[in-house]
DNA sequence: AAGTGTGGCAACCGCCAGCTT
DNA sequence: TAAGCTGGCGGTTGCCACACT
């Protein structure tokens, strides 16, 4: 694949060392690989090529298994209800391939970043669609001569409104606990003043997971400790139903998710929203907004669930 | 048939966060 | 607390197959 000798930089590249093979895979290697992950399981990737015989580096073999010798790996085309739902969580995430990924069974981030930049992002600007931010290509071009199609910087993996301005859209119908009169469909000007709050704040899924918000909806991450038993049980299936609510524009689409909200553990998010609303936080503000809705609803179907079961 | 252009995708790179020592 | 290690992520590269001329 690559030319080995191609690295100009100062690093040294984890492969570098002499007797290290790189570029394409053999069978024999494939081999050799998955047998001994089937044997000794994932993990310890370091050490690994060394214990199964491999002239590898660690993260090669890694990549090799997660991307293509694991066996939930699904291989072919990608099917039409896929794409839609990589278009659906694109809009949602931005280029957080890992957690897209995660929501397709069977695909890997590799595959649904190479998927993305080689047919659905020429798709999009061939539709009059900014990929990058899922909005028509003269609206976010306004106040520069041409669409910025660069890289997005690491530090600002999001591009500038890829997340919020969907969010900001979806947050409109569904955010009865924020002030109302609070317009969240993003102007030309919020979009900058967004991608300059993203730019300080940091704008990514992750970070958010580890702000006062998610904290407060999803619950502490698993420290051992006992916060009791709705930040217990409330975490991940949260989010995961979040998300699903989201890909499917139905809020009740998770009806197993179907948990008493605490109302004090809502309102403490909402205020935890609004302070992020007045501290510039507009895109963790708005996710945490449509969390509390999204808790609102799920309350209020349990109320009539339970109201009906009577 | 040969040369050239292009798209697809496997693989590599650098960076970063979390964990361990 | 700091330094080193490890795994994971997103961006990018470049080979290869195929289409086109």
């Amino acid at each position: 694949m690559r030319n080995p000798s191609s690295s100009t930089t100062s690093k040294t590249p984890c492969c570098s060392k002499v007797g290290i093979k790189r570029g394409p895979w053999t069978p024999e290697e494939d081999e050799v690989l998955a047998n001994y992950i089937k044997r000794e399981g994932e993990g310890r990737w370091r050490t690994l090529p060394k214990q199964a015989g491999l002239l590898r580096c660690g993260k090669s073999c890694r990549l090799r298994w997660m991307n293509y010798l694991r066996p939930s790996v699904k291989r072919g085309r990608i099917a039409p209800d896929e794409e839609d739902l990589i278009l659906r969580l694109h809009r949602l995430l931005g280029n957080r391939w890992s957690l897209i990924a995660g929501r397709i069974p069977g695909r890997t981030d590799n595959e649904i970043k190479n998927y993305w930049n080689t047919h659905l992002s020429k798709k999009l600007i061939s539709q009059g669609i900014d990929p990058r931010t899922h909005k028509p290509l003269n609206l976010i071009s306004h106040g520069s001569s041409q669409v910025n199609h660069d890289p997005v910087p690491k530090s600002n993996p999001n591009p500038p409104n890829s997340s919020s301005s969907e969010l900001g859209e979806k947050t409109i119908t569904v955010t009865a606990t924020k002030n109302a009169t609070q317009d969240l469909t993003p102007t030309n000007l919020e979009y900058h003043q967004q991608y300059q709050n993203q730019q300080a704040g940091g704008n990514c899924l992750a970070n958010w997971r580890n702000s006062e918000g998610a904290t407060l909806i999803m619950g502490q991450p698993s420290s051992g400790g006992n916060e009791g038993g709705y930040i217990e049980n409330c975490n991940e299936d949260m989010f995961s139903s979040f998300l699903d609510s989201l890909i499917n524009d139905n809020f009740l689409v998770n009806q197993h998710q179907q948990q008493q909200q605490p109302n004090n553990v809502l309102a403490a998010a909402a205020a935890s929203a609004d302070q992020n609303f007045s501290h510039g936080n507009i895109w963790e503000a708005e996710i945490i907004s449509s969390m509390v809705a999204f808790g609102n609803e799920q309350n209020s179907s349990n109320n009539h669930h339970r109201h009906d079961q009577r």
